[in-house]
DNA sequence: CTGCGGCCTTGATTCACATCAAGGTGATCC
DNA sequence: GGATCACCTTGATGTGAATCAAGGCCGCAG
């Protein structure tokens, strides 16, 4: 579909049975999920409470807002968008999550998904059943210790929002989101500099507390400065340094 | 001090040796800093696993950012807040934590603290010794479990954070801490509607994204419009319901 | 008592972003 | 082909909170 996807990512756009077999031990992204050296029959044991249905397709819910909390999940392809729903019926969208990374985790808190999920592109997912994963972290003490960091994780990740959030303008905080994904492809193997992005404009807004008209507003002028080249989805990073330099932020 | 903190609070503020040998089995707060049903030799366990040090007083740091982690810590008595600074030298306040409340959590992720915890008042500290918790949760599936939803509900309070700052208006936001603060009372049994605010109006301003300024003509509006009485740091809550339409939020 | 510094309040002005409004592009469907 | 719709861009105007500026209050040191 893109030229940015990767053999293995796109298979989920034609899903075949035998991709649903595939495994952790093999996965080109446990080197994100599971960044932790684990001994290879653990791998074993952690692949067997794995759970790989069907791709979702665009615009499906993985889990909404106050669905029971059975599992979290992993990222296998494609991208999808976590939100909440405020009272007066507007959405936040608290985070994108791309191949190799998790999400639910605020369901644990209180049995209840905290915020709703959904698939931005056809996605595929692992799906981690929560009572099979503890049970399985008190016996091993690295997926223990993993799991606890991954959450931990996802709170400075929120934290670094809210600073975002917070103190930045417009400009910054538009950059630091495209050198933010500029990082997770990086992990990803794929190119930090050019790329497509998941979301439309509105969810971008959404997500960083800016109106569509600002977000577009931001490119333009992005572009006028030859920070970066748009084209509608597609982005092209042209200068990485100056990027930086107007987000305004140490990484 | 103030006639707000209970009995066994203020005693942080005239320390005395006994007070350490406090446990958690008898620890007024374990209610909420423990919400689980511990085998009473379970707490046994953790309590052994605790330290109890002397008071830090009002300014002193708990952790600075970049410390390595070791603990989470649960507040006794005192209140903390944690902040972090911008690259720009700017700060962040991220969160005010309260007796019975626990930080620290943070640092997990990669061995660093992610941000710094001071005293707002003089302040008792529970420390748990991270290595130690996760031994013992590993043989407690309770505790494992409590732990989790720990780390999981400080995500959603984030996310809640999240949506305040991107959607919210001065008002609401000002309005929804208030609430919090009087929420948070009522769990340690304390009164509701009158308390005293630990922190200043810079930091109330910082950690919700505005300018003392507007922090204090807030304060003043909501005044005009009785729905509370300030006092300097002495606040009371005049109109409960009407201080829940303006912060426009479901709680 | 007086002077000083930290903290808070209030008013006047400015500004970044929201809002309102209009038009453009491209995919899909008949 | 043309119609429709979702999504994006650009411009003109409005506004909520920041900034700038000044003064008040209170605890503390001399």
């Amino acid at each position: 579909m893109t030229i940015h996807l990767s053999q293995s990512e796109s298979q989920a756009q034609k899903p075949c049975n035998h991709d649903y077999q595939a495994n952790c031990g093999n996965c080109r992204l446990n080197s994100i999920c599971l960044p932790l050296a684990l001994e290879s029959d653990d791998v074993q044991q952690l692949d067997d409470i794995i759970q790989r249905s069907k791709p979702l397709q665009k615009n499906q819910h993985l889990y909404r807002e106050g669905d029971e909390f059975q599992s979290v999940f992993a990222v296998r392809s494609g991208t999808l968008k976590a939100y909440k729903t405020t009272d007066d019926g507007r959405e936040q969208v608290t985070g994108f999550y791309f191949p190799g990374e998790i999400l639910g985790m605020d369901g644990i808190s209180n049995n209840t998904h905290a915020s709703s999920a959904k698939a931005l592109e056809t996605a595929a997912i692992c799906e981690i059943p929560f009572t099979s994963l503890e049970k399985l972290s008190a016996l091993m003490p690295n997926l223990q210790r993993h799991f606890f960091q991954l959450m931990s994780h996802e709170i400075t990740e929120d934290q670094q929002l809210i600073t975002l959030l917070s103190k930045n303008s417009a400009d910054e905080r538009v950059a630091a989101l495209m050198l933010s994904i500029s990082t997770r492809n990086a992990r990803r193997k794929l190119s930090p500099t050019q790329f497509r992005l998941p979301m439309s404009r509105v969810d971008i807004g959404n997500y960083l507390g800016l109106t569509v008209e600002t977000v577009s507003r931001v490119f333009s002028r992005m572009q006028k400065l030859e920070l970066l080249r748009v084209d509608n989805k597609e982005i092209e990073i042209l200068d990485p340094q100056g990027l930086r330099k107007m987000a305004n932020l140490g990484n």
